[in-house]
DNA sequence: ATAATAGTGTCTGTGAGACATTATGTA
DNA sequence: TACATAATGTCTCACAGACACTATTAT
């Protein structure tokens, strides 16, 4: 090992909202040593070898390169580093946050989603720290659902309120009053961060939908000058 | 340079309030290459041969070991990697804000505040990146002031409602109604966040302060269920 | 008609924003 | 007394929370 460089990298926890309407997690079946056939967290190794002209660049290509999937949004969530996280010594990784499209769906067998709540409670372990890093990135996912559209970004490109309100309740982990949910939509709405797309979904039974587009007008997500479940 | 291992460090953005109630930021006296005889942001590398047992206990070392200075708050940003920021090559820094208290003071020549708007505006300018990482930890700063009482922790440990006022603007870059901000710390003090210690300062002119404590009362800071300046 | 789901309306409570008023000290 | 600064009171507005009510489809 050298004098002074350190061994780095980037994991993604990316989301996905099931039909069921709950959270889950993309894992990869490692092909490498260490942990080599265990499920873990996608990532990259960074080094100046690579061509990665940024960190955040090397976390899109971690899910690109592994997995071939285009996030809808990507948030650097934090970096961890410590002596007993990796085998091979004292590393680091930055962990991301990467919120997928409900059709996002697994390109072959090393591939997997598997519910956030299993890792949360412990029934499906992960290897190195990667059941800590998807805790933190669950953390920043919740505590910004509470003021801000993020949860918007696991839906499809059309979507009805009520599944809007799935993403809300899967993102918090309670429920939410659709009325609440109806005025921020419709506050977006005003600054054209929702489009009423004129269309219907029709349902088996009862009222048809009406369906939204979820246009973005910044990077970031919407900000709500006001907590939910205060 | 090793196959798989990156240069990587943290750096430190330590503010300070001073007496015109203006946001500063403790620089030092670069004693090594790169860049050395220019004043730089503090901060240390990490790797596997320092006793660092975690990326944060790096951050608190950076700032001990530097300038025997000890935070009321320490967070991390945020941290970037690339090729550009280091001439020793592709690097990583993991960024730290940092909250002193107003009777911070540096112990020798080698270090230094500067206003912080002297850096926003390019009048004082940084080697490698750190312009950008101060301006991401101002954000971080500005963003959270909104919503949480975390200007408090550039106040001494006794304050009056006016010091408060000006860390909240200082933070935020704006006025901020004084009612609101006693509204906000009414809130606390139920909550045992602040205590009304009985004392009071007695200004030239003018009615006497109530002089409040700050008495956190959990790791992060207070959090409110409103948005200032919304 | 009935069931089911979508969408609206109404009322309450909280806290920020703005500003007037009162309180308490010094010169 | 006048003056300066601290602290409180009042009114409005925006929006979340709760829940009742109306609307629109299929069977």
């Amino acid at each position: 090992m050298s004098a002074v460089e350190v061994l780095a990298g980037v994991d993604i926890v990316a989301l996905r909202l099931s039909e069921a309407g709950r959270l889950q997690v993309l894992l990869l079946c490692r092909q490498r040593e260490p942990y080599e056939g265990q499920w873990a967290l996608p990532g990259v190794l960074v080094n100046g070898r690579c061509a990665d002209v940024s960190l955040d660049a090397a976390a899109a290509r971690a899910l690109v390169d592994k997995a071939r999937l285009q996030p809808q949004y990507l948030e650097q969530v934090a970096t961890v580093g410590n002596g007993a996280r990796d085998p091979r010594g004292w590393s680091l990784s930055t962990c991301y946050l990467a919120l997928l499209a409900p059709d996002a769906e697994p390109q072959d067998e090393h591939l997997r989603f598997v519910e956030l709540q299993a890792i949360m409670a412990g029934q499906q372990s992960l290897p190195f720290d990667h059941a800590q890093l998807v805790r933190l990135a669950a953390e920043r996912l919740q505590g910004k659902s509470v003021y801000s559209s993020l949860p918007l970004y696991l839906l499809a490109s059309r979507f009805s309120v009520t599944e809007a309100l799935g993403a809300y309740q899967a993102c918090l982990g309670q429920p939410v009053q659709h009325t609440t949910l109806r005025g921020r939509l419709e506050r977006m709405r005003a600054q054209s961060w929702i489009v009423d797309t004129g269309e219907k979904n029709y349902p088996k039974m009862g009222r048809p939908q009406t369906l939204l587009q979820h246009c973005p007008q910044a990077d970031e997500a919407f900000i709500f000058d006001r907590s939910l479940l205060a």
